[in-house]
DNA sequence: AGTACCACCTGACGGC
DNA sequence: TGCCGTCAGGTGGTAC
């Protein structure tokens, strides 16, 4: 689930729900989920104060505190975010609750817990020091080239290097080289200027789409691959056989007569 | 720099 | 029905 589409839209999520409610108290459900923190620390520093906006950069989400705080959500392969007014209501893989003085809650879900809540000082502050990359939907088309330029290994690994660009993963990077008509395992070195000015104008179009359709496959344009990624299904676009391929470790689909 | 493999987790699915 | 391997949209560490 959770690549950048799919946080913008967790993030509208959090802001039309819980941005300008105050906290009352936080519920660690499983505390696999808290990374360089505790229930005890969580509920010391959010107890009182008011989720006061959002920002994503990739794929992460941070959640700012009034109190100049911040919350740093990932959602690893499992992870969204669900309201609730009533506790019966609470999902079943709830880790962690944010229960709001007006009764509400705000639960971090995740099935498998690979996605981590942790407090951060600022969002900037912490991209910086992690080397992300610039967020795949602000990059320029100079940014974009310089940043993948001398890669050697497959386009698609560089892609999806949150150091060299934040927020495409292994659903969308197939989607982004099925548009721009380019292999996923073709050498980055290799492109020529074209392919990838393709790459960059197709990332900016497929995120947005795929936003503007709730990050849902089944509202996806017919011309995306995402709902096809099956061996042997028909190419949206010549009907040939679709292909699968392992690139670094991450099953890969792709149409072997549109993408050169 | 790039890649392979493992680990972290849970659950769904197909084969036997 | 049950057991078992495999797979899943992420990331981080280690080793070559």
């Amino acid at each position: 689930m959770p690549e950048l589409p799919d946080v913008e839209v967790f993030k509208r999520y959090l802001d039309s729900t819980s941005v300008g409610q105050r906290i009352e108290t936080v519920k660690v459900r499983s505390d696999k989920v808290l990374e360089g923190t505790t229930e005890k620390k969580l509920g010391e520093t959010l107890k009182g104060k008011m989720f006061a906006g959002s920002t994503r950069h990739g794929k992460n989400l941070f959640v700012e505190l009034d109190s100049g705080k911040c919350l740093r959500l990932h959602f690893g392969m499992t992870g969204f975010l669900h309201y609730f007014n009533d506790a019966n209501e609470e999902h079943k893989h709830s880790r962690v609750v944010f229960v709001f003085e007006n009764g509400g809650g705000l639960s971090f879900v995740c099935q498998r817990q690979l996605g981590r809540v942790f407090l951060v000082s600022s969002a900037e502050r912490w991209i910086e020091e992690n080397n992300l990359g610039p967020d795949a939907l602000e990059v320029g088309l100079s940014g974009f080239k310089e940043r993948l330029a001398g890669r050697k290994g497959s386009v698609k690994s560089a892609l999806m290097n949150q150091e060299l660009i934040a927020g495409i993963g292994n659903i969308y990077a197939d989607e982004v080289l099925f548009q721009a008509r380019v292999r996923p395992d073709k050498n980055t070195a290799l492109l020529d200027d074209k392919a990838l000015q393709r790459i960059h104008r197709k990332t900016g179009e497929v995120l947005k789409a795929a936003i503007k359709a709730g990050a849902d496959p089944e509202k996806f344009p017919h011309s995306f691959i995402i709902p096809q990624r099956s061996e042997g299904a028909p190419c949206p676009a010549c009907g040939s056989k679709i292909k699968m391929k392992k690139i670094n470790q991450r099953s890969s689909y792709f149409c072997p007569s549109c993408q050169k």
